[in-house]
DNA sequence: TTCCCGGCAA
DNA sequence: TTGCCGGGAA
């Protein structure tokens, strides 16, 4: 008995009775994972019962009209799935006569079935080995074998699918991958895992450790946010306008130009119709000229920079704008976009 | 209200 | 790598 032994006889005893696990019907078992692809089981029930009553075989769903699969999609999300499930429908009725496949190999093949999907319909139907991995075997995994390395990099993904594919039970494929992902769904879940009746917490390294809270280890994708970034050029004589940058954002209390931000790349005329810009500058000021177009990349954030030099002087200085003579420039610390473009602009 | 979760395709 | 979507938890 493989060390998962313990995890078949708790889900033995302890399964949901769902409708797709009382059949090897790869069809009816490929209707149920697609719909169950980042989707609840209890979201998906529901749209089950109506799609496989509707569509009773591949070859009923591959005569349907495009618009009916995505009505009755409706609600769930993620509507590429409906879509490449008619072409792969379309294409096993061509291909295969309506018999849908049960193999690895031709399942990997087809639109919407990707390495996950192909190893449980393929486990499912016809008992391949193929282990499969999805968010609850990452889990389970992770936790149990103590494996901190990153579940959603490409170096880590490769690691967890041979660690699936060698621990698995290859006596019994179906049930070994049903109760990997029962066990991560109902106990090992993702926050409280219920350790507490857990049949193999006593191997569990995470339970050792106390860390089940910290694994597995996901790198966050740092969502990039755009900024538009306009920077007002204003002299009085020879003394040029400075900010000095707040501690909450980046650059934090360094000097650069007066700044306004604004959600999109906006053309300098238009900023200068805005109520809040009129308020501070005035009436008193025009445009002389405008820079490129520059855009900065940070990790977080992408800034698109803008220099617009100005005639005039503003109304309304901000607190903490300033004016300071150009042999000062030298004295402060500014960003090197900033710093560049007033050395380039001063000719020093 | 925001955050987190999740397979596949391009 | 990023976009695709909706629901449930925080």
């Amino acid at each position: 008995m493989s060390i998962w032994g313990e995890l078949i006889s708790w889900y033995e005893g302890n399964k949901r009775d769902l409708p797709w696990r009382n059949t090897t019907d790869a069809y009816i078992i490929w209707l149920s994972e697609i719909i169950l692809q980042q989707t609840r089981v209890e979201q998906g029930m529901p749209y089950f019962y109506r799609f496989a009553e509707k569509y009773p075989t591949v070859t009923h769903f591959a005569a349907a009209p495009e618009d009916d699969i995505l009505k009755l999609w409706q609600g769930l999300g993620y509507y590429s799935r409906g879509r490449n499930m008619l072409k792969t429908a379309q294409l096993v009725q061509q291909l295969y006569g309506g018999q849908f496949p049960t193999s690895y190999e031709q399942l990997i093949k087809l639109k919407g079935i990707g390495e996950y999907t192909a190893a449980a319909i393929s486990s499912f139907s016809a008992n391949e080995v193929r282990a499969v991995v999805d968010g609850n075997v990452y889990r389970v995994l992770a936790r149990y074998f103590g494996i901190d390395e990153p579940i959603n990099s490409p170096k880590g993904k490769k690691i967890f699918q041979q660690l699936a594919d060698e621990v698995m039970d290859k006596q019994r494929p179906a049930l070994h991958n049903q109760a990997m992902m029962e066990f991560g769904a109902m106990l090992c879940k993702p926050k409280n895992p219920a350790c507490g009746i857990c049949p193999v917490h006593l191997g569990c390294a995470a339970f050792k450790t106390n860390a089940t809270t910290y694994l597995p280890v996901k790198l966050k994708t740092v969502k990039i946010r755009k900024r538009y970034f306009n920077y007002l050029l204003i002299m009085d004589g020879e003394m040029l306008l400075m900010n000095k940058r707040g501690e909450s954002d980046i650059w934090a209390n360094m000097y650069d130009l007066p700044l306004i931000e604004t959600e999109a790349l906006i053309e300098p005329a238009q900023l200068f119709q805005r109520h809040n810009v009129k308020e501070i500058l005035g009436s008193n000021m025009a445009i002389k000229d405008t820079s490129e177009v520059i855009k900065h990349v940070l990790t977080h954030q992408h800034l698109f920079i803008q220099f617009i030099i100005l005639e005039g002087q503003p109304e309304n200085l901000q607190p903490n704008w300033f004016y300071t003579a150009l042999d000062n420039l030298e004295n402060l610390a500014m960003p090197q976009r900033i710093f560049i473009f007033i050395k380039k602009f001063f000719n020093f």
